[in-house]
DNA sequence: CCACTATCGATAGCCATACTATCTAGGTGC
DNA sequence: GCACCTAGATAGTATGGCTATCGATAGTGG
């Protein structure tokens, strides 16, 4: 299909199709002469991802060229590409409170994980406990340890599914795919489990007259 | 406080503290003459709020004023709280794929979710599905009854904490907190997890030689 | 074979967001 | 008194993610 096409059947825009090919992220369509390129329901496929890791898991473009890279990459070991694609979500920098990775590494040892130092995930939490914290909603920590569980029965079921996928451009694929929208689809289904726990606890809950903003 | 102070106790530069005054996320201090004012303590944990709300949960200022000031509005139920904070999230809005809601609204009907079509978090998931079945990663949903699971269990806890919270604004701030920072502590929780999982499931893992990207 | 439309590749422009800097008229504190 | 700070207003900047235009070319219908 050519280029028109290629944006009528992925609803991105030529010019957009255009700027993501000159990024890398979309590789070039056969082409058929110097001024028509050929391009394929893989690139249809390659958009929609593209469009999924900057509209859902909000990635920025450098961090999704560089997860698409290791999606790519056939020679790399997939466990790289997981962790390439831990990495390329956002965190946050600074954790400036050290009793918050103390407390980190409670919940790590407790569980018996094994987890590395340099884990960008290790950050983010220790950050977020370090803010709850320092917002004075040290009961909310009272939580931790059933996220914990949460999260390792759903890394569990992640990680069968990468071992479930049949060789390793399926693996790491599933692996990126897996761990950049996992996220996401865990927010949306933990707003609806919000609604229903609140409706069954508390009288009025989770309206439906307030307009959705922002996107 | 003075504001050079309320910058260097809160790591916020003057000129954007400025800023968020002018936005209308932070309290003005009390003036005590045309050219001071008097900061508080509370004006220095807003701004780590306003901070762990930009950097952690990735609220754009729009946003994030929305859910301050659902937390300040004494008037609000927290019911509502929650759902405004819900809304704030970043949301998706094109689904296109109406056998994805489906799949949702089954999920939900299986866990017994009593649950509003309008739940922001509903659109979010289906479009997660709409996206692993469009990429050909189906396999991927057959991690979604785990992730539904683990949603039921941190929602229950959360709304515990909530409950344990005393007085209204406790509530809402518990609510909102919880709602906009969770998402994050368990992402990196679960990526944790993955590291781990995927350590005693295969060889090679999880490597510390790749340098960490974006922010 | 000739107008016409589409494409390629390159470059420049645009717009929103989130700050950051400057300026003026005033206060503070030693 | 005098160096230094502050409030409040306004203007400027940097970045990211597109979007628009252009010239050269080429395939397409008649």
């Amino acid at each position: 299909m050519r280029i028109s096409e290629l944006s009528a059947a992925s609803g991105v825009p030529v010019a957009t199709i255009k700027y993501y090919l000159r990024e890398g992220m979309l590789a070039a369509g056969e082409k058929s002469s110097a001024t028509q390129a050929d391009y394929s329901e893989a690139h249809v496929a390659r958009l929609r991802l593209i469009r999924a890791f900057i509209d859902i898991a909000g990635l920025s473009i450098a961090s999704a060229r560089e997860v698409l890279a290791a999606v790519d990459d056939e020679g790399l070991h997939f466990g790289y590409a997981a962790a390439i694609a831990s990495r390329a979500l956002p965190t946050p920098s600074a954790s400036t409170d050290p009793g918050a990775e103390e407390l980190i590494d409670e919940v790590v040892a407790a569980r018996r994980w094994c987890v590395s130092a340099e884990n960008p995930g290790r950050a983010l939490a220790a950050r977020v406990v370090s803010d709850y914290r320092a917002l004075g909603r040290d009961d909310l920590l009272a939580t931790i340890d059933v996220y914990a569980e949460a999260a390792e029965r759903v890394a569990a079921a992640d990680l069968q599914a990468v071992a479930a996928a049949s060789g390793r451009p399926a693996m790491a694929e599933t692996v990126v795919i897996g761990t950049v929208l996992g996220d996401s689809l865990f927010s949306g289904l933990r707003r609806m489990a919000h609604e229903d726990a609140s409706a069954s606890r508390f009288p009025i809950t989770a309206p439906t007259d307030i307009q959705p903003k922002d996107a």
